[in-house]
DNA sequence: TGTACATCAGTGAACGCGCGTTCACTGATGTAC
DNA sequence: TGTACATCAGTGAACGCGCGTTCACTGATGTAC
């Protein structure tokens, strides 16, 4: 071999983090297949001993930020008491940081609607790991049964991705900052 | 003139309200020029008569869509008693015809990252049409002062925009319907 | 140990294709005289 | 009223461009003997 044995996979994993990045800020078609290669410091040519086609790599890209997402709302809650925990997600979802970086963000704020438009097979698999995403934050809900948290965060995460759908359509940046602030305000007081 | 005088302004409406289906069905990148001007029945070359740019019919339809989903809303707030026009609102909002239709749907749900990622031209002519909307569904929202109202528009439409996106990521309609119904009954007993 | 060959991640030119936009043209009807 | 010309919404071929994908090639290192 004339790279180190887990040379491969490690470009891999990089190109695809890197790309998650990418297709967050500019949507599902907005990089190209060389831009995605580049940003890895490859060219496009190589991109076919990876993937077997560009759609290939983005439902890794978005797996992936989706369990980027996970573990940052996880480290959020566990860094507050047990019964707030929830409470520092919200903080962590709706912050100005989060709102201006897209790429950093919440795939699913950033790119649902294109998601929504993807061929079946792709849906499939992006829906299988939303729900995953789901399964491992809901024990950090408030509520007593399973099916309480399970609306509790149906409730509270389709409210956060709407809100920062909505902040980033407007050009004002404290225009998105109020909104974020009013409802991230309304969902740690209500419950 | 070889058509009658508001024979031009006709077909600019009719290009543009068969646009804002079409663009909220495949995305802001999705339908072609001639795709847009097929489907009133023209061919793209007499596009540029109409519109400087495909960027221009873009916020023209999306303007539109906005109007469309005040009446829409509208017209069902109004078909309930006064206090009572908002959770009809919410209930129309939150169909599964609205949900799976996307072409009939919201715009915001539809398009929001894509017209978040568009440039700040567009995004403000759009970002002025969607604070429109708001104003003009203002009078309906239960709470006593304007700013009680406000937050309360916000909370409620960021949450069903985000509900409709996150349930169009679904591949199974199920899912999907019961999505639509934990998010609508919760928002209509909470307050 | 030395030599011939195999492997395979990565390169960059080339492909066919669909796109937004341009442009010479059409043809029905208006206006000038 | 009749004729010559102007107008302009709409047509369809053509443009340059960027895209996803293919492919012959490179070159560093492995393996066979």
């Amino acid at each position: 071999m004339r790279y180190e044995a887990d040379h491969k996979a490690k470009i891999h994993r990089k190109i695809v983090r890197n790309a998650s990045r990418q297709l967050r800020a500019k949507g599902l078609n907005g990089p190209a297949v060389s831009t995605l290669m580049r940003a890895s410091g490859l060219t496009h040519g190589g991109f076919y001993r990876h993937f077997g086609t560009r759609d290939d790599l983005v439902v890794e890209a978005i797996e992936e930020s989706l369990q980027e997402l996970r573990d940052k709302l996880v480290t959020a809650a566990k860094a507050a008491k047990p019964e707030e925990g929830w409470k520092e997600m919200v903080r962590t979802y709706l912050s100005l940081e989060s709102c201006d970086g897209a790429e950093e963000g919440c795939p699913i704020a950033a790119l649902a609607p294109e998601i929504a438009r993807t061929s079946p097979a792709l849906k499939q698999r992006i829906s299988k790991a939303i729900l995953k995403l789901r399964e491992e934050l809901l024990p950090f809900m408030p509520g007593k049964t399973p099916e309480e948290k399970a609306g509790t965060f149906l409730a509270l995460f389709s409210s956060m991705v709407g809100t920062i759908a909505i902040a980033r359509t407007m050009p004002e940046q404290a225009v998105r900052e109020r909104i974020l602030n009013t409802v991230r305000d309304r969902l740690i007081a209500d419950r």
